[in-house]
RNA sequence: GCCGGGAUGGUGAAAUGGUAGACACGAUAGGUUUAGGACCUAUUGCUCGAAAGAGUGUGGAGGUUCGAGUCCUCUUCCCGGCACCA
């Protein structure tokens, strides 16, 4: 027998596996299609980190369980080339992305083959490649179309150091999500997707998704649906009125003042003569602050008098107007009416400018005295007071109430807002799809139709980006210059590119079509494998990816090309890998790179271990003393399945098993890989125990590790089974059956009781399984045990509890 | 502040309301081989004890139950999302 020696089997397996197609389903013909699918990598220069890894492997394993399981199971990979990321160390390293592109693809490939994932490696799909961005801009034409895509003068992000615009998904913090730079406003003309239109629908259907807890609260709060109702206020001598917008309408009996945001478009038309120079000077100082600013003031509150009042209708108390930094203009209505007894915000106002203060409410702390302190502020659950026909109304009945009042008298509207603002596609870079329109001065904006698609990015030797908010496709006069499709006179074209994660929110489509020049759908394969039946990635793109792809699915189906509007059934995301209990990063130099270890252990090894080191969505702490434990386990394997006494299989180890294929059938699916792993190590333990094993155990134990190890079951397989790669279509291990259970074996004849006295554990009976049903013949068996005697023979027993074949609990007058 | 997810040995962790710590790592002792990240056996939550054994133990405080890591209430701390969001 060879020593096990992974680096001489598994490139082997891996050329093999490639060469003969192995994991490539026929997508038109297969039986039982499972769409298998991980985010695609965005290929960075330093090859695959060890965070992708863990990653890809998890998904790995679980669509090598399902194609054991008998489905025919497609598991793509591409690259997610294009974008900012890539672009960005282009330059830094002084090399066109271009160039870049070409390694890193090559090298990411080499360490995709290398770690033994089931590719289908005839589907692949390369974002920056036109033959794949032909279908990002054909998708923005049909948005375009349908009027989702727009172009919009507004105040939006602008990234002073990728020197681009950013979409508010992209904005994390204040910070640019690409290179964490403080972000900042700039008012430019902009390509946007009307994701708006979908808020409710992306809401909505998130009940219903099968998809990790934690990026379902992180979607809900983006979207951040908020009922309540815009109420108008008339201003006093004046023929304009300010809407609010609150979703506490029930406290309204306890408004003093209302405040408007200095982005207001009313502040000029109602400020007052003798406060308009106040006015505008304050508004002048807060529009120049940024957001950070503005927050990073604190929450000492600022603010002016319009010299205006408005009317409550609803007791025709008087409302000073008031402008004030804390109100933002893109929230709400932009306005907001001060209830300083139920609002802190509006009480710290209140305080600072010295503005009346009315309770409405009583809660749980019974306080009805006036509201003087902070801590006196009532925002939770209670009974209203001081409000007219609303008082002894619990604040929801209350809510209800005066907005039906209000409502019937005109005076407000109910409404729905959205924290989710549409999605600003623009991009002043030069490392993306260009964004598929002409300008023509007769004829406007014209889409480039869609058989001259693909509108190739040119190659620019200068592609960095100006900064002048013109991307540097403007540069280049033979791309800019071109005639309009319409009237066919001179005209430009567009010259940024869309946003990387536009790219992103289709290529799961075009996996199924990259034999197809001619359509990104095809209706018989949209209808066997969509939508993707399960997909494994990051939660850092629970309002980045994976929310823009749900709303790209929703515009498809839309516009009749697809019958689904949700493209993953199933969603699950991996837990993040440290090192030595710290987050991994280039500057604390304890980032992983795989390839060094897959050199050193060998790739089974690799991938095992980080699948045992925890559950799968909970990632883990990398420790390399723990790849040597799997080290050992995988080389007893080799020497067994070599070196074993074969014999019949023992009762017990049939028993042990089949336990054991029951719960690696249970924990693959619940993605428990570390618990398989720990299974096989208990029934490999047993067998070395037993010194012997049946073929058929050795055989079932290799099916159930294949997913985690794929390499060294396969060269044990053919070398238990002598398979023939030229006349046995089954050669592979990855395609045997997964092992039955047999349900009379997992029953043993023998088994434990536990004895318990008052709930505490006195001692063990091991009994046959036939006896387990008598009780009566258990309780006396377990009075006998000397140990459970001492503790009853001095009381009496009053009760007996006795679950069959587990536990039986005598309680005693004692307690 | 609101919304999610957590907290179990020295470490990674496991436990349909029924023997807490499986399986590993590490450690200790012994054996074996010293050509190999070696292999084999035993011990390993904590406290007391020479041992048998006893007590105690899943962030904390209560509760439900014959029985709670697991269910309920309150609470502390950690991680993530949103946030002067009206």
């Amino acid at each position: 027998m060879i020593k096990y020696f992974p680096a001489k089997i598994e490139p082997k397996w891996a050329k093999k596996w490639k060469d003969t197609g192995l994991f490539s389903p026929d997508l038109d013909k297969a039986k039982k299609p499972f769409y298998s699918l991980m985010m695609f990598p965005y290929p960075s220069a330093e090859g695959m980190h060890v965070g992708n890894m863990y990653a890809f492997t998890g998904s790995d394993v679980y669509s090598r369980f399902k194609r054991l399981q008998g489905f025919d199971v497609f598991e793509p990979i591409g690259l997610d080339g294009f974008g900012i990321h890539g672009e960005n160390y282009a330059m830094k390293i002084n090399e066109h992305p271009m160039e870049v592109s070409k390694r890193t693809e090559k090298h990411f490939y080499e360490q995709f083959l290398m770690v033994g994932n089931a590719f289908d490696w005839q589907r692949t799909v390369d974002t920056y490649k036109s033959n794949y961005y032909k279908w990002t801009q054909w998708a923005f034409l049909q948005l375009y179309k349908q009027g989702l895509a727009y172009r919009k003068k507004a105040e939006v992000n602008w990234c002073p150091s990728c020197l681009t615009v950013l979409a508010d998904e992209q904005v994390i913090s204040g910070e640019c999500e690409r290179c964490s730079s403080q972000v900042g406003k700039k008012e430019l003309e902009q390509w946007f997707f009307k994701i708006t239109d979908y808020a409710d629908r992306l809401l909505s259907n998130i009940e219903s998704l099968d998809w990790s807890e934690i990026v379902k609260t992180a979607q809900r709060n983006w979207i951040g649906r908020k009922d309540g109702i815009n109420i108008e206020y008339e201003l006093e001598g004046l023929d304009e009125k300010i809407v609010c917008f609150t979703t506490r309408p029930d406290t309204n009996f306890g408004a003093t003042f209302i405040v408007i945001g200095p982005e207001h478009p009313l502040i000029y038309k109602i400020a007052q003569k003798q406060y308009l120079d106040a006015v505008k000077k304050y508004v002048s100082t807060a529009l120049a602050k940024s957001d950070m600013e503005r927050i990073a003031e604190g929450r000492k509150k600022t603010g002016v008098f319009t010299g205006v009042f408005a009317v409550n209708r609803l007791n025709g108390q008087k409302l000073p107007v008031w402008v004030s930094d804390f109100v933002l203009g893109k929230v709400g209505t932009g306005a907001v009416v001060g209830v300083p007894g139920h609002d802190i915000r509006d009480f710290e106002f209140a305080k600072e400018f010295d503005l009346p203060i009315v309770r409405v409410v009583v809660g749980k702390d019974d306080d009805k005295t006036p509201i003087t302190k902070a801590e006196q502020v009532q925002e939770e659950e209670g009974l209203m007071v001081n409000s007219e026909f609303l008082n002894g109304l619990d604040i929801h009945e209350a809510t209800v109430k005066i907005m039906d009042y209000l409502e019937e008298k005109g005076w407000g509207k109910r409404v729905t807002s959205y924290h989710l603002r549409d999605w600003l596609i623009s991009r002043q870079r030069y490392w993306g799809p260009p964004i598929p329109t002409i300008y023509c001065d007769k004829c406007g904006i014209v889409p480039v139709p869609e058989e001259d698609l693909p509108v190739e990015l040119p190659y620019i030797k200068d592609f960095k980006p100006t900064g002048t908010g013109v991307g540097p496709l403007a540069s280049d006069s033979d791309f800019v210059n071109t005639t309009c499709p319409k009237c066919h006179g001179k005209a430009r074209r567009e010259t940024d590119v869309s946003d990387n994660f536009f790219d992103s929110s289709l290529y799961f489509f075009r996996y199924l079509t990259t034999d197809m020049d001619d359509k990104l759908f095809d209706d018989t394969r949209s209808k066997k494998w969509l939508p993707v039946d399960m997909y494994i990635g990051g939660a850092e793109h629970s309002v980045l990816h994976l929310l823009y792809s749900r709303f790209i699915t929703m515009a498809f189906k839309d516009m009749g090309f697809i019958d689904f509007e949700e493209p993953f059934t199933k969603f699950r995301a991996h837990g993040l890998i440290i090192k030595d209990g710290a987050k991994m990063s280039k500057s604390k130099g304890n980032v992983i790179i795989p390839d060094k270890y897959i050199k050193d252990w060998g790739a089974d090894v690799f991938r095992t271990y980080l699948m045992f080191m925890g559950p799968f969505t909970g990632g883990g702490d990398f420790q390399d003393d723990g790849l040597n434990g799997v080290y050992r386990f995988l080389t007893r394997i080799w020497s067994l399945a070599q070196n074993y006494e074969e014999a019949e299989a023992t009762q017990e180890e049939k028993r042990i098993l089949n336990k054991t294929i029951q719960k690696a059938s249970k924990d693959f699916e619940k993605l428990h890989y570390n618990t398989v792993v720990s299974g096989l190590m208990e029934l490999l333990n047993f067998l070395s125990r037993q010194k012997t094993a049946s073929k058929e155990t050795i055989k079932s134990m290799l099916i159930m590790l294949s997913p985690l190890a794929p390499f060294i079951t396969e060269e044990l397989w053919e070398i238990l089974e002598r398979t023939n790669i030229r006349t046995n279509e089954h050669w592979s291990i990855h395609n045997q059956p997964w092992p039955q259970i047999e349900e009379e074996h997992l029953k043993d004849e023998k088994v434990t009781i536990v004895i318990q006295v008052d709930g505490k554990l006195r001692d063990n009976l091991i009994i046959d399984r036939e006896l387990a049903d008598n009780q009566s013949e258990i309780e006396s068996m377990a009075k006998n045990s000397p140990r459970v005697q001492k503790c009853i023979d001095s009381v009496a027993i009053v009760k007996v509890f006795y679950v069959p074949g587990k536990i039986i609990n005598f309680v005693t007058d004692r307690k």
